[in-house]
DNA sequence: GAGGGAATGAAAACCGTTGTCGTTCTCATG
DNA sequence: CATGAGAACGACAACGGTTTTCATTCCCTC
């Protein structure tokens, strides 16, 4: 169903390519005027991500990161400082990851891969 | 400082070389006749990661999972269903992120690289 | 032994997240 | 435009893993 409060993450998400927290989103969306509920925000972008729209990144602290992403497989350089993100592919990892497992005995395999840096602008 | 509870924990970790929560761990111990606080397992724990002696991994759930592991930067092969681990090292992911990274003006570079699946016993 | 600093653990606090439930909104239909 | 049903909303409570608190106990040196 289309709300306004759906409407209001999905932009906000668009506006800001970078993975933030729900609470991270929830308060931007209310500082530029928003009245949304906290919880609605957690609905928005889990069912944004079950239908592939966001990806969901777990930070140190144990939290959920989002950020609106192209479809398909891929993986994530994200700046640590500011959470700024580049979408990369490489099908070297993939079969990297395919293959190591087979020799192994495992079935099923998926990987998780993601690259952490400091961004040129943050480094500067 | 060396403690009774200490070992026990170290002891616990190096008995099953899985990845498993601190309450499964705690859980565990009580089962095989030990009096410890579960407070006390997190703490042994925290300082056995701080000393590199066990690998730490989050699961989908947001839980902490612990592992005695080999030093030395390496990755995981994980099976999704009783957690055991193969540890692996790839040269060929390694120069991948960094290279990747590099490319998009990021320094700095560290990457998380886990291959989940099913092992051969699981899936048997 | 005695003393002091570290470790322990039961209970409370913490905090991100999810469930509850009465209210409000959206949209297809008349 | 009116309406009714089902979905979405949101304030609040509940949940669960982890951390903090603090009084007690333990380890180690002298």
């Amino acid at each position: 169903m289309t709300t306004r409060q759906r409407s209001a993450v999905r932009d906000e998400l668009v506006r800001e390519p970078a993975f933030r927290s729900a609470q991270e989103i929830h308060a931007s969306l209310r500082d530029t005027g928003h009245r949304i509920g906290l919880t609605t925000v957690y609905r928005a972008l889990q069912s944004l991500a079950d239908a592939d729209e966001v990806d969901v990144l777990r930070n140190d602290d144990g939290e959920s990161t989002y950020r609106a992403c192209s479809a398909g497989h891929h993986h994530h350089v994200v700046c640590r400082s500011c959470g700024t993100t580049v979408e990369v592919e490489g099908r070297a990892v993939e079969t990297w990851a395919d293959r190591v497992a087979r020799e192994h005995g495992f079935v099923d395999v998926e990987h998780t891969v993601e690259v952490f840096g400091t961004c040129i602008r943050c480094a500067g």
